[in-house]
RNA sequence: CGGGGCGUGGCGCAGCCUGGUAGCGCGCCUGUUUUGGGUACAGGAGGCCCCCGGUUCGAGUCCGGGCGCCCCGACCA
């Protein structure tokens, strides 16, 4: 992308109503723009953020059986009547009523209209498990929206749910689930630790959050130093392997860690002093099995191998997918601006000019340019060096290309790396080789 | 939902107490200048002062009501 063509305004000052990092960030790296309290609109490069986010979720949830459906935003509250939850669920539930006065919902959450899906298409013992999932819009009413898209209103989440035909198999699944977040978080870039949670109004035995150590973080967490050293790339725990789950299962089962809610002091002075962590994260996922409370209220049920009926198994995994881009940044930025891991940059790259209308220098950005027009964001705007330097360290791309009169002259590029902040010159084959763009 | 605060060009703010020509910095436009970390100078555009009502000769300013937004706390991907 051309910079001098794209929809990408940064902010020099920051805007009055954002008080921590990853908003302020966000508003002046030009990701987002509020449009009332809680509700955003994305901007070009936070919604490559966002998709690039969601494409891993997607990947990974794929690679654990997921079979990805969309269901709508807007739900019918016979639904959630069938449920029982639709008085339960309380004014965070956004109600609205169609022409008819029929009542409708923006749904805060799909266990409903899965469940009924699920059940007026499988009618078989044979087809499960099932893990259904989607990626969607959902709006919960919020007391408080507050530091921007991390407590919206609206949010962009990946809930998947689980259909098993036994308690076991359930949690098989829960815990085969856990693990596809484990990897999913590493990929992101982030350290995510599981803990054990309230199930709160969704329902439930096991419960685990997913929460990102931030000092921003709204809850408080207390863990067993063993989860800062789990080697998961080395233990290689394979999600179909039923060893490797119970093997997770006692991992978990034996390193503490839990939020303020559940925080159990007893087994907490059982951890040695010195290896007790503690701190505040950012929920970012959050996985559940409540076993046949869905199937049995909506009466959904398949028919077993003797004929009788079963009630499936659920749980359900959510990640809130808005929610990390802020996350991310919170726990990945400096003073200058975001820093974003690899896999969820909008560009890979920066590529910045920084004398355009200079006949080298415009020839060597061009060619650099024509290798990935896509992935990369070419600074070509006639502003100063200075003014491009800064834009590029708050829009945060891993890397900066960076083409100047002096080294262009000589067939050398500079390339800077935004989280270390080392630079090196190189002759511009070396430099795109370096980059993989050649 | 309890407590606090704020609404004035795109952004950050002053002006309000004590009513009388709507201001500053940044950004934006034009020109010159500068050219490796937000350059300098000159000129210029841009404002239902959140809304409604009241007081007054006169309201951004005072009074009443409403709306919006933010912060702190209790609640949640």
């Amino acid at each position: 992308m051309r910079l001098s063509q794209a929809f990408q305004p940064t902010l020099k000052e920051v805007p009055a109503e954002a008080q921590i990092a990853s908003h302020r960030l966000m508003l002046r790296a030009g990701l987002v723009r509020q449009t009332s309290s809680g509700i955003y609109t994305w901007l070009p490069a936070g919604l490559r953020v966002l998709r690039n986010i969601a494409n891993i979720v997607r990947q990974e949830q794929d690679q654990v059986g997921g079979q990805e459906v969309l269901m709508p935003t807007i739900q019918s509250a016979d639904l959630w009547r069938r449920s029982g939850r639709y008085d339960a669920y309380g004014p965070e539930m956004l109600r609205i009523q169609d022409r008819q006065g029929r009542e409708m919902l923006y749904g805060p959450t799909n266990e409903e209209v899965v469940t009924d899906l699920f059940g007026s298409t499988v009618k078989s013992y044979r087809e499960l498990p099932k893990v259904i999932y989607h990626i969607q819009w959902k709006f919960r009413d919020e007391v408080r929206p507050r530091f921007g898209v991390m407590r919206g209103r609206e949010f962009y989440m990946k809930d998947a749910y689980s259909f098993d035909l036994s308690y076991e198999a359930a949690v098989s699944s829960y815990y085969r689930m856990m693990l596809s977040y484990l990897k999913i978080f590493r990929r992101l870039g982030v350290k995510a630790v599981p803990m054990a949670a309230d199930t709160g109004p969704i329902g439930g035995e096991l419960s685990h959050e997913f929460l990102v150590l931030a000092p921003t973080g709204e809850s408080e967490v207390f863990y067993d130093a063993g989860w800062d050293e789990m080697d998961w790339e080395s233990m290689a725990l394979n999600p179909q392997n039923e060893a490797d789950l119970q093997k997770l299962q006692n991992l978990v089962k034996e390193t503490y860690s839990a939020t303020d809610e559940k925080h159990d002091l007893t087994a907490w002075e059982a951890v040695p002093e010195d290896r007790r962590r503690g701190g505040r994260g950012i929920e970012v996922g959050h996985i559940f099995y409540f076993g046949t409370k869905y199937t049995e209220a909506m009466g959904v049920e398949v028919n077993g191998a003797d004929g009788a009926a079963i009630h499936p198994h659920m749980g359900s995994y959510g990640i809130g997918v808005s929610r990390l881009v802020g996350a991310i940044i919170e726990a990945s930025h400096d003073d200058a601006g975001i820093i974003w891991p690899e896999d969820v940059a909008p560009y890979r790259a920066a590529l910045l000019n920084l004398r355009p209308g200079d006949e080298t220098c415009d020839a060597m950005c061009e060619s650099i340019y024509s290798c990935d027009p896509e992935g990369l964001l070419y600074d070509d705007r006639s502003e100063r060096a200075g003014v491009k330097f800064n834009d590029a360290d708050l829009l945060g791309h891993p890397w900066q290309i960076i083409v100047g009169p002096r080294g262009a002259k000589n067939g050398m590029v500079e390339l800077k790396h935004r989280a270390t902040g080392e630079r090196s010159e190189l002759p511009l084959d070396e430099a795109l080789a370096k980059l993989g763009l050649r």
